[in-house]
RNA sequence: GGGCCGCUAGCUCAUCGGGUAGAGCAGGGGACUUUUAAUCCCAAGGUGCGGGGAUCGAGACCCCGGCGGCCCA
């Protein structure tokens, strides 16, 4: 490859070019400019140039800046330094200062008179018309993607708005962000694999979170009635087209309610995310119209599974059958499995790919949620539901377990089950036993992912396409 | 973890029954005062992901490894 002479050298880069007008603006103010007119304003406009043609002593740059794009002109006769200018090269960071004109062509442009160099792009940003496409690179080299891909750039766009609009949706609604540890001395809190780091002056081994569920309700206990935080939690799982090991959640919790509140809040979360960031509560998904106009169908996983498969299935059906129907359409239904995580594992078998529409799911059993308040009227369930959109699940949510006696019991099992070999069960938190000892009011908690909120959202099936820099294996020398 | 697919110039891709590789774009030089992926001319650009193997001969075939993608668990 031909080592292009560094232009840095003979231009100087200033420190500044403020007072520049966004692209957007400008072809907003002069939209109904006339073919091969001239505005007589002159302003300053700031980007990247992104296609370059030159026309002997004419020459037409596509400048791009975060707002939009526009094309310069600049010509031997009107321009400064034009034969600088005219040498520039794809991806160099240009600022302008001309007149607003339209071409002959009718194209809405600047006539720069001068001009300045910003920045150089060394590098090259592929090809010109394919841009960059291939994955790896991609998402490796985010940096160049996101210049070259407007789709790239508009997934983070409208996933960074989402967590804006959850936020002020929250503010208003009285909900306070807080921040919990993300260095935990045990990893409870959700049924996942941990990343251990390890506290050299503490000398002992930490996990990076896997929810800031306890914390959260520890600060319940402290007497905060309305929290939330939005934050990254990390589960030491495979990467696939749907997990990325660092993902982001949403975690609230508010005394003084049950899930029946919490159901309500959600839906109306949802439907608010989109319409302040997409304009409305209707979105296409993988070529599905989705609804997210509250309220909800709301059914029982025992429902759903049962008008799933075409006849009623009940957990009090007992093991033996329940494990029969997992069998018969090739699930998982070890020994270990109780009642409980064999009416799971059916309802992901048969019922849960076909929950497009907004869903709420409720009353699990007990034997897969170790954190959430018995049913107040059916044995072995639990308050709680889950949201399914689109096949997947968007939030889990329950009315919290505050009986501190309760939760040790769980927590037990929970141990059994780690002891037993499940590498996902949570760990026995001692001091958020203590904290319930002191007593956590009536209490509803909802999370919400927020990388599958803003899938769903920016239409993408996968993760990687809404998170700015997925975890890679290292690029090797 | 298993299966399948991909990896060739900076980028996007081609080539072939096995005989050491081409194009477009980008980058370099030149022409052009109204272009829209402008056009035209010139020159340059490759350890064909890495390592082994069979072959007179491999980017092409076989094996191992790497990275990525898709599907499955």
């Amino acid at each position: 490859m031909t080592e292009s002479i560094p232009k840095a050298a003979s231009l100087e880069i200033p420190y500044s070019f403020a007072g520049t007008t966004k692209l957007a603006e400008v072809r907003e103010r002069f939209s109904d400019l006339a073919v091969d007119a001239r505005s007589g304003v002159t302003l300053r406009v700031a980007g990247r140039a992104m296609l370059i043609r030159r026309q002997g002593r004419l020459c037409f740059v596509e400048l791009h800046d975060e707002s939009a794009k526009l094309q310069i002109m600049a010509s031997e006769s009107e321009t400064r330094d034009f034969e600088a200018f005219f040498s520039l090269s794809l991806g160099d960071w240009v600022g302008i200062e001309g007149e607003v004109i339209t071409s002959r062509r009718g194209e809405l442009s600047v006539m720069a008179s001068s001009w300045v160099l910003l920045a150089e792009n060394r590098r090259g940003f592929g090809d010109k018309y394919h841009g960059i496409s291939d994955p790896d690179l991609r998402y490796r080299q985010r940096y160049a993607d996101l210049w070259v891909n407007e789709k790239s750039r508009q997934n983070l766009k409208i996933r960074f708005k989402t967590v804006s609009e959850i936020r002020k949706f929250l503010a208003e609604k009285d909900f306070i962000e807080v921040e919990t540890p993300l260095l935990h001395p045990i990893a409870s809190g959700a049924t996942a694999k941990p990343f251990v780091t390890h506290h050299n002056a503490l000398s002992m081994d930490l996990y990076l979170r896997v929810a800031p569920e306890l914390y959260l309700k520890r600060l319940i206990v402290g007497g905060f009635e309305k929290v939330y935080e939005i934050g990254r939690s990390f589960r030491n799982e495979g990467i696939s087209p749907r997990h990325n090991p660092e993902f982001t959640m949403l975690e609230l919790y508010q005394a003084y309610v049950d899930f029946s509140s919490i159901m309500e809040l959600t839906e109306e979360l949802v439907a608010q995310a989109a319409i302040g960031t997409l304009g409305s509560p209707i979105i296409t998904y993988q070529g599905m119209t989705i609804d997210l106009t509250p309220p909800w169908r709301r059914v029982t996983m025992e429902e759903a599974i049962s008008e799933a498969i075409g006849f009623e299935v009940r957990m009090d059906m007992g093991r033996e059958k329940l494990a029969a129907l997992v069998k018969e359409r090739n699930g998982n239904a070890a020994d270990s499995y109780g009642e409980g995580k064999l009416l799971l594992e059916l309802f992901e078998l048969v019922a849960e790919e076909g929950l497009i529409q907004p869903t709420f799911v409720y009353d699990h059993p007990v034997e897969i949620s170790p954190l959430a308040r018995d049913h107040r009227t059916r044995p072995k369930f639990v308050e709680r539901f889950e949201a399914f959109i689109a096949g997947r699940e968007l939030a889990n949510a329950f009315s919290e377990l505050a009986d501190p006696d309760e939760q040790r019991r769980r927590f037990e099992d929970q141990v059994k089950a780690k002891e037993a070999g499940d590498e996902e069960a949570m760990g026995l938190d001692q001091d958020y036993i203590r904290a319930l000892e002191y007593g956590m009011p009536p209490t509803g908690g909802l999370g919400i992912g927020i990388d599958r909120l803003a899938m769903l959202l920016c239409d993408e099936a996968q993760i990687r396409e809404v998170v700015a820099f997925p975890a890679l294996r290292p690029e090797q020398d």
